[in-house]
RNA sequence: GGCGCCUUCGUCUAGUGGUCUAGGACACUGGGUUUUCAUCCCAGGAAUCGCGGGUUCGACUCCCGCAGGCGUCACCA
């Protein structure tokens, strides 16, 4: 049965990444929903740092985390940079209580020493629980065995370190992975044995590849930074996220994240992992660059580019590639010619190339407005006047004065390049074209 | 292999027993607008709802079995 989307006092939830390179998105999207279903409910959202394999921890890597959830929109109500009341918020940071927890246990005679570590004594109950996304699991008893919870180094094991965090930091909702479901009939008889009443679990899909494997670190895309260099906006990202196994209750595919938080319901969230598919996140990408107003884009688009150029000049070349462009690192491509010469590709041609870039060099030189409106009319009367077909002549121009087919609207981007400018490529492209003629 | 989770167009999904000869979005194809491309608009193909049994007057929706996919079985998280 779908659960309606009531209230609930006293949500606490919380993502938590270990600290081993970079912001991983599935990450992020974990932190999404745990964040839409604590704002929802007017609870808070926390970020833990779980640290407690010492090999694995990298150097930066908390930043890393900090930074890309920021990067996203997200912003927790508690964790290890801003602290709180339920802190520390690095497993690192807490051995103490660990160990401390662990000695009762042996003590209860409910776990024992093994060799430096200490290994819970499961009861082999058979333990099941009430998903909210998945409704009831259950395990049985025996494929529980007796397991580490403090590592002979003193750090307690993931396991372990979950159920005494997550009892601490009062959390209300475990919100995790699929990959987690196996982990929990484990935590589960911990919490029993520590004599505290659990928290509630939904576990979401895992994203997957084209292979339907789950994302993996070596061979896809998880990297933050990779969607953020290649210009993705972040709204635009977040909101791919949530259509990810989830989906709005009007069908709606473009919303904010605001709206996703109220528009949230675990009851919404599908079972099955989806495919991480980058091709509707161009197209939401596409969708959100178009909404931008054009001093917003001309800004971003000017971090984007190889060279520095005017914010004058980005301010009149951004309105035409904004509806061409479905990421940032694609204007690159489409503005290189302003500030470089092309190479010219003589084979894609046609006939009357050397016509139709003659005569516009000699038309256009004619102009002594150089503004769009004449030139505009220039154009259209030598076509006219020569018989040429539109579409054929323009792409002559392109091609001379930008060396491709894919383009900003030519005719501005004549006026944007300047007279002697255009007239000089006309006449190189006039050059080249009838050399490559006499020599057929 | 044990255990567990999952299964609607290529992909993301709607769908809570009749309104579904299954709806939307992306992608794709065709057409229109246009100064190429793109945007925008219109149209189209695309799922016998994994398979097989039940239950029911009626099942994509409930039950059982099977198959396939995925996950997990560490002193990793």
């Amino acid at each position: 049965m779908r659960k309606t989307g009531k209230s609930i006092k006293g949500v606490r939830t919380r993502v938590a990444p270990s600290p081993t390179g970079f912001a991983h998105v599935g990450t992020a999207y974990v932190a999404l929903f745990n964040y839409a279903f604590a704002k929802k409910h007017g609870g808070q959202f926390i970020l833990r740092l779980e640290d407690s394999d010492v090999k694995r921890n990298v150097p930066g890597a908390e930043e890393a985390i900090y930074k890309g959830l920021s990067w996203l929109g997200l912003s927790w109500d508690e964790g290890p940079d801003i602290g709180g009341s339920y802190g520390p918020y690095r497993e690192s940071e807490k051995l103490e209580i660990y160990q401390g927890q662990a000695k009762k246990l042996v003590g209860e005679g409910k776990a024992y020493e093994d060799n430096g570590a200490i290994r819970f004594k499961n009861p082999g109950e058979e333990v099941s629980w009430n998903d909210l996304i998945r409704g009831v699991i259950t395990f049985p008893g025996e494929e529980i065995t007796d397991f580490v919870i403090m590592k002979s180094d003193g750090y307690p094991t993931y396991n372990f370190a979950v159920v005494v965090d997550d009892i601490e930091m009062k959390i209300s909702h475990v919100i995790r992975g699929e990959e987690h479901i196996s982990n929990t009939p484990r935590q589960l008889a911990i919490y029993k044995a520590l004599g505290v009443v659990s928290p509630q679990f939904a576990h979401l899909p895992t994203l997957r590849n084209f292979e339907r494997k789950k994302l993996s670190k070596r061979r896809d895309p998880v990297d933050l930074r990779i969607y953020q260099k290649e210009g993705y906006l972040p709204e635009a990202l977040v909101n791919f996220l949530c259509l990810l196994g989830w989906s709005h209750p009007e069908e709606k595919e473009v919303f904010s994240l605001n709206e996703f938080v109220t528009s949230f319901d675990l009851g919404r969230v599908r079972k099955a992992g989806p495919i991480f598919d980058v091709k509707k996140l161009d197209w939401i990408n596409g969708v959100y660059i178009r909404n931008l107003d054009d001093n917003t884009l001309s800004d971003l688009v000017g971090k984007y580019l190889s060279v520095s150029v005017s914010e004058d000049f980005l301010r009149q070349v951004v309105p035409l590639i904004k509806e061409r462009i479905s990421k940032l690192s694609e204007a690159e491509n489409l503005l290189s010619f302003f500030w470089e010469r092309p190479s010219l590709q003589p084979e894609l041609f046609s006939p009357h190339g050397v016509s139709h870039v003659a005569s516009a060099a000699r038309a256009l030189g004619e102009i002594s407005d150089w503004i769009l409106e004449d030139v505009n009319n220039k154009l259209g009367e030598l076509i006219a006047e020569k018989k040429f077909k539109t579409g054929e002549f323009y792409m002559s121009l392109r091609l001379a004065l930008t060396g491709k087919r894919v383009t900003p609207p030519i005719n501005e981007s004549i006026v944007i390049l300047g007279q002697d400018e255009v007239i000089h490529r006309l006449e190189e492209a006039e050059k080249v074209l009838v050399e490559v003629g006499a020599r057929v």
